[in-house]
DNA sequence: TGTATAATTTAGTCATGCCTAAATTAATTT
DNA sequence: AAATTAATTTAGGCATGACTAAATTATACA
């Protein structure tokens, strides 16, 4: 069995791998709010156990290995973070902390559990994907709020998790993910959105149209 | 905050403490499957951080502090016990070990939310009670089942919570707490217990009984 | 191509929490 | 009371996983 460290040091990496190809040191460390030279320490580990493969200087990637247990961990977090959503009404800037500390904990069966509870879902409560059983993902394309035009309409698919008060913030506009919203006006020179929610006009600043990733993009109604 | 192993050390003396007056060095370190001299080491710790009061030679004795943390420990312990078996339906004899995980990681507002989930109880599956937001334990007088003379009738009040098979083997004897039996025979010089259970017939060894708590005992119908 | 800068690794330290082995103290026998 | 036995504590060590400071390697620029 291996360490919570070292749990966290594959799940970080594989995030990292995620969206951006190479995982050099210092990026991996800035991720965990550790030094560099810690996270040296933990590559070398995992190296040693055959989850990683790293040449020095030069970054990591994860073995298959490595990965099945990021995936692992990532299917505890977001099943965790989707069942104390629903089942024990953690507001949804909760939930990430408390999944945090209980994603290293829970057995298999309690995941199983979870899991059948929950209806086998396939996404988090922000959005995420959840791996299945066999550490599958299923990869949806999203787009970045930050990418749309005027006139268009999309549906939430996805928002980052760890900032609680954005979180608050997004929640307080009902932008969860699968509310529809549409596009008003996007003002010039990096300005803010003008979106319709609901009925409801909302202006979006470009640093909270960061964290906002849509499906469905449909250019309607666009005169 | 305090590690789980600090945690772990605390609560145990107060389990050691409720069932015997002074808790030696050894008889904890026995307890938590560990060295005496670690035992040693972790009571050094806690007195400076005055949670437990200690005569070199003497034992060790938790303060008002130290006492808090071993009760607030415990409350998260049988709370999650009695969630676990009511909200996901884990068997009786794998709550202990899931519990004994949780224990150390949930935070206020998740021991908050299963409480009122399960409408503030104060037992937990085994029948042990659930101490309160302040710290404070109902302790019933249980008597134990060896007591017990050919004739009386009682009901199960708490059945010890350690061993899964043994739990495993009460379960399947229906010996849930709160399930009434009566006694229909002893076996001389320390024999079993014949037993009628819900109308069945059941033989109950010493080394079973000893797991084996009630109350309300009546010594009815023993003509 | 040489030098400055940035990134990474090495080396050595610290706190936890466990261990074993040896020394000390207490309790029991005779 | 002395000697044996049992319990406890001290001393020293090991693995984790963090840290700082110094050395090394890579990259960028002029």
């Amino acid at each position: 069995m291996l360490t919570h460290a070292a749990e966290d040091y594959l799940k970080s990496i594989y995030k990292l791998e995620e969206k951006g190809g190479k995982v050099s040191t210092g990026i991996l460390a800035a991720y965990l709010n550790v030094k560099p030279a810690s996270a040296t320490g933990m590559i070398k580990k995992l190296k040693t156990m055959n989850l990683v493969i790293h040449e020095r200087y030069r970054g990591v990637t994860l073995t298959d290995a490595g990965r099945a247990i990021a995936l692992e961990i990532i299917r505890h977090h977001r099943l965790l973070e989707l069942y104390l959503f629903k089942a024990l009404g953690v507001p949804w800037d909760g939930v990430h902390e408390e999944a945090e500390k209980l994603e290293h904990v829970i057995s298999e069966d309690m995941e199983a559990r979870m899991d059948e509870f929950l209806g086998y879902p396939t996404a988090d409560p922000h959005g995420a994907p959840i791996p299945d059983k066999n550490g599958v993902v299923v990869q949806t394309e999203h787009i970045p709020m930050t990418d749309l035009r005027s006139g268009q309409s999309c549906v939430v698919a996805e928002v980052s998790d760890t900032d609680p008060a954005m979180l608050r913030h997004l929640g307080s506009l009902n932008l969860y993910p699968g509310t529809a919203f549409h596009v008003k006006e996007v003002a010039p020179f990096e300005g803010p959105f003008t979106i319709d929610v609901g009925g409801e006009q909302v202006v979006i600043g470009r640093e909270v149209a960061k964290h906002i990733f849509v499906d469905n993009v449909q250019d309607a109604d666009n005169v």
